[in-house]
DNA sequence: GCCAACGTTGGC
DNA sequence: GCCAACGTTGGC
């Protein structure tokens, strides 16, 4: 299984929302950058992510599982990026804060301290089973 | 194909 | 609201 953390501004689209649309899911659209699409495109079915809320908030709050693998995405008309579909798993017990990850040494090669703008990055299984730690899962 | 100008994202 | 980082666009 691969890992993966995918970024929302809860103004647009945030974790209750997402809980709200239970084990179906949603499709994760607007994605409008090759790197990101890249990624999504890796994703298998089963796979997890952390859902982050940025802007506002500026943390870890949840886990998504990827429930369909890439497609077209219908809100690109220039029909050159992709979605996938993802559904809420189960929040973190404690939500995981930027700055928490940005001070911890082992954290400090996760793209989002590197990668900022990256709005959909992989996450290595080291990385994974720490922060779930952190969030108290 | 280079690169300056411009737009967007997101932390601060 | 500012600005750094980075992607995209368009003139040459």
């Amino acid at each position: 299984m691969n890992y993966w953390l995918v970024k929302s501004e809860p103004s647009v689209w945030s974790w209750d929302q997402q809980v709200a649309k239970g084990a179906k899911g949603e499709a994760w659209t607007g994605v409008r950058n090759h790197t990101a699409k890249l990624n999504m495109m890796k994703m298998k079915k089963g796979d997890r992510a952390f859902f982050y809320h940025s802007n506002e908030g500026k943390e870890i709050v949840g886990i998504v599982e990827i429930v369909k693998e890439h497609y077209p995405d219908p809100t690109d008309k220039t029909a050159k990026f992709v979605c996938v579909d993802i559904a809420a798993d189960k929040p973190l017990k404690k939500p995981v804060p930027l700055e928490a990850i940005k001070t911890n040494e082992k954290l400090t090669e996760m793209d989002l301290v590197k990668y900022s703008r990256l709005s959909v990055q992989s996450v290595t299984p080291e990385q994974w089973k720490l922060v779930c730690k952190m969030g108290g899962i």
